[in-house]
DNA sequence: ACTTACGTTGACGTAAACGTAATATACGCC
DNA sequence: GGCGTATATTACGTTTACGTCAACGTAAGT
């Protein structure tokens, strides 16, 4: 359970691991390829609500399918940090890429909304002519 | 390249995955795994205008983020075929389902939107600050 | 007949993203 | 002070979605 002692802003691994529906080896994984890296007391690893915001992210970026070193980009484009011209000027042109796919899933989504739609109707109609039988 | 006897709405494996930037390995483990099932002519897999169809179809469920097994699913719905009031009642819950799926994908995308473009911003501020030094 | 291009079927390999023990350590509690 | 629960590390296993040969057939052009 939750420590008492310990500030509201820190996670135990499976407190956070619970809240987001992923198991533990799953947040360790994430830490074994560099996706988060939580701080230690002792051994045990506890995790700051930017840890859990990171992983939030992580999760998003997975219900779009992104790929974790995809989603690993982005998060880093959060964090300009010690970048210079160069690197801003790419980051610029993958922010840009980024946002294509993004609207070409939200063309795929509509089509596949209305697509989803038909079915439904048709199944529907079906029901209505089956149930008289 | 493309025959000239044969009718239009029919491709060779290497026309049609050329079309979709595939690889006929994709094509052939498609089959496999029961996705595709075009016709032969001998040997040669012939693929009909529903193969085409049904291909598309794999690949905007891919860039979605979905798996193959869902991709399945989803084009099952398209044709309810022999199907009893069970199972297309479950069918529209499956439908609901996906929609419900699509909709939180949607939300994401516009949240991942806006990060981008906050992020784009930032760059290009610091490129302007930097850009006088 | 020779080459070139496209097609076929195995069959093994691989990268990503974890699952699943096995084992050991530490903490709180009655 | 034993017991249960959480946490750790290590390491092999698994699934998905193909990649990548290898070995061969076939049809067309020259």
């Amino acid at each position: 359970m939750t420590n008492i002692v310990t500030s509201s802003t820190e996670y135990s691994i499976t407190d956070l691991c619970k809240e987001f529906g992923v198991t533990t080896r799953t947040a360790r994984y994430y830490e074994d390829i560099g996706l988060l890296s939580p701080s230690r007391r002792g051994q045990t690893r506890v995790y700051s609500s930017a840890d859990r915001t990171r992983l939030r992210l992580i999760l998003r970026g997975k219900r779009l399918g992104l790929s974790l070193e995809d989603s690993r980009q982005i998060i880093d484009m959060y964090e300009p940090g010690k970048t210079n011209i160069d690197q801003l000027n790419s980051l610029v042109g993958a922010i840009r890429q980024q946002r294509e796919k993004l609207n070409q899933q939200l063309d795929d989504i509509g089509n596949l909304l209305k697509d989803l739609n038909k079915a439904e109707a048709a199944c529907i109609d079906a029901l209505k002519t089956n149930g008289d039988s």
